[in-house]
RNA sequence: GUCUCCCUCGUCUAGUGGUUAGGACAUCGGGUUUUCAUCCCGACAACGCGGGUUCGAUCCCCGCGGGAGAUGCCA
């Protein structure tokens, strides 16, 4: 499979972009890439009730910040345009036309309301035979003349054989045969819309577009055969294909918002970094050597190979998607960061927008301390709050460490305070004003902490934050003493 | 109901006719640390079941069981 290898994504813009479409075009694309191959980029936008604007514009920019350029497709082109497939709408309506003229499809008149209380009769009635039942199949030309003179827009339906069977060899799962009568019975190839379906959009332009591989998720393993046929009613070549594993959540079914996000875009909105998306999504139904796991994109575009695909669905793991996050935060450069994050304090009312030189200053001072604990790039919010927000903490309790008192607290946090401001003002070392903060705790008795905690809470409000001299440097002295003060007022009251 | 596909720790996976069945996330425990987090160390944890083939099966074959998907004028 050296030689032009050409494979596609081809999402229906019904919907935002989510895990499982993108980890299809990532698979896609990867492997393109790796085979030296073209990586096309096709809108199958035939469902006109459900399509949006929106849904193609979150297509365009979902791939545009994963950092996935197509090699043809919409808006940069191709030989085989165009790649939208309501601009090709003549073109579905030629095919059908041909196979009717040849016998291999014809015109239904059924309405959707018969069609529908004939599914729901084989349902009740648990018939062996589910589908269409063919009603249309043999029409008379007069018949047909009568119909479309009434006005009745017909669909076309691809005629299924009965007998024999269908065979179709997947890289992947080998050959998967099917008797031709358990193939979905004529089903409707082009709409009384005028728009064609999936079937046979999907097999018109992967042929005209000279679709080499077929990649695409196992939910399109059984209509297969039926591609297959289509093929052969046209005479032309049948593409390798490759069905991927689905994505499935927690509970083994197939990944959908009702799992939590699946939407790339909201992925993005929280703060998850596109490389880390990429590098965990590709790893859900693909393994390199099964201990490898940091994969740039670059790296991806190269290694990638069918081979280290699994069959077996897989759950798509959340926490390890963090995971992932986390470590790309850490290994990011804190410039980048600065950068990714500032959204997020302008979004909480942090700091402005547009940015003043002061508060660009002190995020670029926040992001050492903030980028151990981050998972998602929002979770700044909650780490920065105490600077940007002062909600004194008034319950005595959260002062008091485990093992001590509220005497020892009281002491504590006034000596504590002494010793922190002069030692501040004077320009002591943090190691030194350290020091003598827990030689203090080792003279009331208790622990390390014991000192440490009321002082941390006095300051961010909170008994979990960054590195107290970070906080006390970020906040300012001012404001620290000020706090302090306040902290030490609360524990002389009563 | 019918058809098709799938089956290694809770999850993602590696792997072999003979292995202490490997790694990672999660979980739990410990260490570093002023808290949290990071980081480090450790522990727990899997070949769905039953037959066969074989000197020997997680691995090969068959059956069963379980799971999923499809069954649309949606893709």
């Amino acid at each position: 499979m050296k030689m032009d290898v050409r494979v596609r994504y081809a999402p229906s813009p019904t919907g935002l972009q989510h895990i499982g479409g993108i980890r299809t075009a990532l698979f896609n694309y990867f492997f393109a890439k790796a085979n030296g191959g073209k990586f096309i980029l096709r809108v199958e936008d035939t469902d006109r009730e459900r399509y949006s604007d929106e849904s193609l514009e979150d297509l365009y920019s979902t791939l545009e910040w994963l950092g996935i350029k197509w090699d043809e497709g919409p808006v940069v082109g191709g030989p085989y345009g165009p790649y939208i497939q309501s601009e090709r709408f003549d073109l579905y309506r030629e095919y059908a036309e041909q196979l009717v003229a040849e016998g291999k499809a014809y015109y239904c008149f059924c309405t959707p309301e018969r069609l529908e209380e004939v599914r729901k009769q084989q349902a009740e009635s648990k018939s062996e035979y589910q589908g269409y039942d063919r009603h249309c199949a043999h029409l008379s030309d007069s018949e047909i003349k009568e119909y479309l003179r009434q006005g009745i827009k017909p669909v076309i339906r691809f005629r299924v054989p009965t007998e024999g069977k269908t065979t179709f060899h997947d890289i992947l799962m080998g050959d998967i045969t099917r008797r031709n009568r358990d193939i979905s019975p004529d089903p409707v190839i082009l709409k009384s819309d005028g728009f064609p379906t999936y079937h046979l959009a999907n097999v018109v332009d992967d042929h005209l577009m000279k679709i080499t591989h077929i990649m695409r998720a196992q939910e399109w393993i059984p209509s297969g055969p039926l591609h297959v046929l289509l093929y052969q009613a046209f005479g032309w070549d049948v593409p390798q294909y490759c069905h991927l594993p689905m994505v499935m959540g927690k509970d083994g079914q197939k990944l959908s918002k009702r799992h939590g996000s699946t939407a790339v875009r909201d992925f993005r909105a929280k703060g998850y970094l596109p490389e880390a998306i990429i590098n965990y999504v590709t790893l859900v139904g693909w393994s390199l050597d099964g201990s490898t796991e940091f994969f740039s994109k670059e790296e991806l575009e190269k290694c990638f190979t069918m081979e280290g695909i699994h069959k077996a669905p897989a759950v798509f793991d959340y926490k390890k998607l963090d995971w992932f996050n986390g470590q790309y935060i850490r290994q990011a450069d804190n410039a980048r960061l600065a950068s990714l994050i500032t959204p997020y304090l302008q979004q909480a009312g942090y700091v402005s927008d547009p940015i003043t030189e002061d508060d660009k200053k002190l995020i670029d001072s926040l992001v050492p301390s903030v980028k151990e604990r981050m998972k998602v790039l929002s979770d700044v919010v909650p780490l920065t709050a105490f600077l940007f927000e002062d909600k004194p903490v008034e319950d005595k309790t959260i002062y008091i460490a485990k093992g001590s008192d509220e005497q020892n607290t009281a002491q504590a946090l006034e000596r504590g305070t002494e010793i922190l401001l002069t030692g501040l003002k004077s320009g002591e070392s943090e190691e030194a004003i350290e020091e003598k903060l827990s030689a203090l705790s080792q003279e009331l008795g208790i622990k390390v902490n014991g000192v440490f905690q009321p002082i941390r809470v006095a300051i961010t409000n909170s008994t979990v934050s960054l590195p107290l001299f970070d906080s006390i440097r970020l906040l300012g002295i001012e404001e620290t003493e000020k706090r302090l003060m306040r902290a030490n007022k609360l524990f002389k009251e009563n």
